[in-house]
RNA sequence: GUCGAUGUGGCGAAAUGGCAGACGCAACGGACUUAAAAUCCGUUUUCGCGAAAGCGAAGUGUGGGUUCGAGUCCCGCCAUCGGCACCA
């Protein structure tokens, strides 16, 4: 009673049919040789990116991906495929430890009670997951399987002749740890004292800890860390065929950020002994009057006079107390210091100054550079700050000049391309050249005060310069990347535990058979304060022998991530992660077979580079969240392309099509979040609008990948028309119950409707393989508008040239004079009647969307019209036939020069010659063409016409 | 700074170079009702003229361009959002 009045009992039906999905397990989908798989279907595998399962539980950003991925497994099942469509749990992760520690909880207690939870969620949305293949990254069923792909990647090494990973049996050098995929290094972490832990740079913000505000400092540490930085090339280049958002591969090749430049050595002055730098820009190599190296670099050491001893210690002491972020963040002034050494620029045997500056980054190329200020925006601020000199040695080459900035007598732009243009450009004064010109050139122009490459453009120049350097033993080409090898160990106590010991201070691997190696059981997940793991704790458990220790570090939350798309083609399977049948069937090409199956493992024979059409195929569509679009799957490429060499997988790349949901915002416009109380609760909506409406609506509300608000009258516009639907069928008796209406009947549909039902068959279906649903969903409100309004003026473009006239439904004082019905039956005559066929085509064609509603109305209209299949899932995709969506006469407006001013309609074969005829003849037409002469007429058949006049 | 995305009614949004605003929300008017809710019908880009049917003009962030024709293609600019940020 106090309960608002529900417009269709979704209350009921909806559980009803969730409880019978569960029951008979009708998403499960078998693997090949399992009972009830069926190898004449193709397969289609549609996957989410798995949630965190966090205390707060879903909210409605999550099921907006997940709602779109449903409705494609559902409609790719009406289709014939077998669809893979699962759900797991990401399980382990920092706020369930943290809870952990604060609490005293287990996390397994309470990473277990959030998956319930999220499950329940899950399940009362109807989402199709095939639950038996349920996975979670916490279970030792699961880890047992990363930790071992994990010593496939310690066992192996890049071979770069190959361009692969193979095992490290192959690798012929005396030094195999030099090499692993998976290798020990010390590297500057960040150390938060106070927290006893090491903080992600994510996780520290100017110079403190995120969590409470702790000091942090960066300190070397021996970490674990993987080869990612070998397969740069790979990554960047097999990703060039993945059908992915541009905007995602641009993001990944930033982020790779491979740059093609050469390495140049610099003799030290007076010393035996160079200093190598990268650069991009040899070609300015005269120009270089300085070097700089990064604070860190140990020349540095070496280098120092006495005299600079004391500043460059100084210096270096303030750069190592600055973080990260501190060091990169702003545009701040540079800074530096002078070694008192020098170097000698190898073009011109000039002595050049070497300093240290932070702008100068360890970690990128050589960690030293020579600076060019006159081309180059840091060199040349870092160099008027410090009174270094500037020399110019690219000149604007002619065309490129971006402005008259020089004089005339002086311009580069006077220099014909391949002269020396010594004459014309005032030589060896640079200051001069500076004060005419008010910036340097830092694009491509010509060489000038290079000898060797005088006059050269840009390209050119790098080419001769690198080719000049290498007959001169000076240099190379080389390709250098921002990506950095992947720290992949945490002091942390929930995530895998390393399948590693320790044995005289070297590192081995422990047999495969004492795997899965699972956590300790802890009371105290607390970090030791000393920047040991709290798996030091356990001491039993640390030991593994007398002479040999565990490895205390675990793995990050991405290791489960890289993998669980593989996990769910073969959950079960205890002998390997992912039997090779079912990996093949479902990640394999979705096309046919006949090219043969994907090359494996056929030793070294098959390089797979430039071969990806041979293995292509993977996850066929893969939604998720853009905060991802870099970490998680650039490293699960990685893993995929690791076990893919080593001949575990037969695809070359894990996800074929990604697609990106937008965010979804509060109704206040702003990003939801408790602060802003604007969070929305999926289970809210759907206590009070059903299921199939929350579902209807996360479609709607606009582009899948867009970012839109949420609004709750919206939902009750799409919660009136599932209404609608449900009152096309139903009717309410007197006691309130609803029964199949009498105006549901075996009569056929007429021409006018078979036009909207076959025009909705077609664009549902085109809709959803575009992943547009909410135009799906708005043609199908047109059809069930077209069936419920009597003629109105809303729809006469949709009925024009229904020789029957304006109504669609057989509505009595229109059927009475309407010749409309085809043949056999017509509607009763003072009934309004629904043609049952046609209600059926609709209730499939909104069934991937609001699966609940219309699976009770089928259920409904079977009792007194019987069908076969009973279960509207076993039906197949309806058809739509091009023959009813042909209009006998089309209506065309008439332009002149471009504005419209009249619509005729004529048949549909009617001849540009008569169209150009009836426009010229019409009369107003002819009012606006009054005075004027006709120059042309542009008649495009079936769409306009336009007479052009002035 | 740089790369990318986006910019269309009061709002969410539609539109293979060919009738801008489909579909929905909100608002307003009407029917039904004792009344309300629900439901159904209708109106709704702006400005001008008209009693009205209607007629005209302008209109997709902004300035140019290509075209018979531009929301859509090209060039410049502005704004909002997102990523990266001293990568030599």
């Amino acid at each position: 009673m106090s309960e608002r009045r529900k417009p269709y009992p979704f209350d009921i039906l909806e559980p009803k049919w969730q409880a019978l999905w569960e029951e008979r397990n009708v998403f499960h989908a078998p693997n090949p040789g399992e009972a009830g798989f069926d190898p004449a279907r193709p397969k289609y595998y549609v996957l989410d990116m798995f949630p965190y399962p966090s205390g707060t539980g879903l909210h409605v950003g999550h099921p907006e991906g997940y709602t779109a991925t449903d409705i494609v497994a559902r409609y790719k099942r009406f289709r014939g495929f077998n669809v893979l469509h699962p759900m797991g749990w990401d399980a382990f992760g920092l706020p369930a430890e943290q809870y952990a520690i604060r609490t005293g909880q287990h996390p397994e207690i309470t990473t277990a009670q959030n998956i319930a939870h999220f499950k329940k969620q899950l399940k009362r949305i109807g989402f199709s997951y095939d639950w038996e293949r349920e996975v979670s990254t916490a279970d030792p069923r699961f880890f047992r399987w990363t930790q071992w792909i994990f010593l496939r990647i310690y066992h192996s090494w890049f071979n770069p002749e190959t361009r692969r990973a193979e095992p490290i049996a192959t690798y012929q050098g005396d030094d195999p740890d030099s090499v692993r995929l998976a290798y020990v290094a010390e590297v500057p972490v960040n150390w938060c004292p106070e927290l006893g832990t090491v903080l992600a740079n994510e996780e520290v913000i100017d110079g403190k800890s995120e969590v409470g505000g702790f000091p942090v400092v960066r300190r070397p540490m021996r970490q674990w860390m993987l080869r990612i930085t070998a397969y740069a090339e790979r990554l960047i280049d097999e990703l060039e065929p993945l059908d992915w958002p541009e905007g995602i591969k641009l993001l990944q090749r930033n982020w790779i950020g491979k740059s093609e430049g050469a390495e140049v050595k610099f003799a030290v002055a007076d010393r035996d002994e160079a200093i190598a730098v990268f650069t991009t820009r040899p070609d300015t190599l005269y120009g270089a009057t300085y070097m700089v190296l990064a604070p860190e670099n140990p020349f540095v050491d070496r280098l120092t006079t006495s005299e600079q001893q004391a500043a460059v210690a100084a210096y270096r002491a303030e750069v190592s107390a600055k973080s990260d972020l501190e060091r990169t963040d702003l545009a701040k002034d540079k800074s530096g210091v002078f070694t008192g050494a020098y170097a000698v620029n190898p073009t011109n045997q000039e002595r050049i100054p070497i300093w240290i500056a932070d702008y100068v980054l360890m970690g990128y190329g050589t960690g030293a550079i020579m600076a060019v200020p006159a081309h180059d925006e840091r060199d040349l601020e870092f160099a008027r700050q410090y009174g270094l000199e500037i020399r110019e040695v690219v000149a604007e080459s002619p065309g490129s000049a971006r402005d008259s900035r020089a004089g005339a007598g002086d311009s580069p732009a006077t220099v014909p391309p391949g002269s020396i243009p010594g004459g014309t450009f005032p030589a060896g004064s640079p200051e001069t050249a500076r004060e005419s010109r008010a910036l340097p050139t830092l694009g491509d122009g010509c060489a000038i005060n290079s000898p060797v490459i005088d006059g050269l453009p840009t390209s050119e120049a790098k080419h001769r310069i690198t080719a000049w350097l290498e007959e001169q033993g000076l240099g190379r080409r080389t390709v250098n990347y921002k990506l950095r090898d992947w720290l992949f160990s945490r002091q942390r106590y929930w995530g895998e535990p390393f399948p590693i010991v320790w044995r005289d201070g070297k590192h081995e691997t422990i047999p495969e058979t004492e795997l899965p190696l699972v956590p300790p059981p802890l009371d105290d997940f607390k970090p030791t304060g000393s920047g040991e793991p709290p798996l030091a704790r356990a001491q039993d458990w640390v030991r593994y022998s007398d002479a040999a220790s565990r490895e205390l570090n675990t793995m990050p939350q991405w290791a489960g991530s890289c993998w669980y798309y593989l996990r769910f083609c073969d959950p079960g399977n205890s002998g390997r992660f992912v039997g090779h049948v079912a990996e093949r069937y479902w990640m394999g090409g979705a096309k046919n077979e006949s090219e043969g199956t994907p090359t494996v493992s056929k030793g070294a024979a098959t390089i797979p580079n430039n071969s990806a059409s041979s293995v292509r195929g993977g996850v066929d569509l893969y939604v998720g969240g853009t905060e991802h679009a870099v970490l998680h799957l650039l490293y699960a490429r990685f893993w995929h392309k690791v076990l893919f060499d080593l001949g575990q997988l037969s695809t070359l790349e894990p996800f074929q099509r990604l697609v990106n949901q937008g965010m979804i915002l509060g109704e206040d416009g702003r990003k939801m979040s408790k602060r802003w109380g604007n969070v929305i609760d999926p289970l809210d909506v759907i206590a009070e609008y059903g299921a199939d409406a929350f579902r209807c609506y996360e479609m709607f509300m606009g582009p899948l990948e867009q970012m839109k608000p949420w609004s709750m009258t919206g939902v009750e516009g799409v919660s009136r028309f599932l209404a609608r639907v449900w009152r096309l069928v139903m009717e309410e008796n007197q006691e309130g119950q609803w029964l199949l209406s009498e105006t549901v009947q075996a009569v056929e549909p007429t021409r006018s409707q078979l036009k909207v039902i076959h025009a909705t068959i077609k664009k549902v279906g085109e809709d959803i393989e575009a992943l547009s649903f909410n135009t799906a969903i708005a043609q199908m409100m047109i059809f069930v508008n077209a069936f419920t309004n009597p003629g109105s003026a809303r729809d006469s473009r949709a009925v024009s040239g229904d020789p029957a006239g304006n109504s669609l439904r057989g509505s009595p004082e229109v059927a009475g004079e309407s010749p409309a019905p085809a043949r056999e039956s017509r509607a009763l005559p003072g009934i309004r009647s629904f043609p049952v066929a046609s209600l059926r085509t609709l209730l499939v064609l909104l069934n991937p969307f609001a699966p609940h509603l219309t699976s009770e109305l089928w259920e409904t209209l079977g009792a007194k019209f019987p069908i076969s299949p009973a279960v509207i899932t076993e039906h197949a995709w309806p058809e739509y036939r091009e023959e009813y969506l042909i209009e006998d006469e089309v209506e065309i407006p008439l332009q002149v020069n471009g504005k419209v001013r009249d619509r005729v309609t004529v048949p549909i074969d009617a001849t540009s010659a008569d169209l150009g005829a009836i426009a010229l003849a019409n009369t107003r037409v002819q009012e606006f063409i009054a005075g004027k002469t006709v120059h042309k007429v542009v008649v495009i058949p079936k769409k306009l016409v336009n007479v052009v006049a002035n």
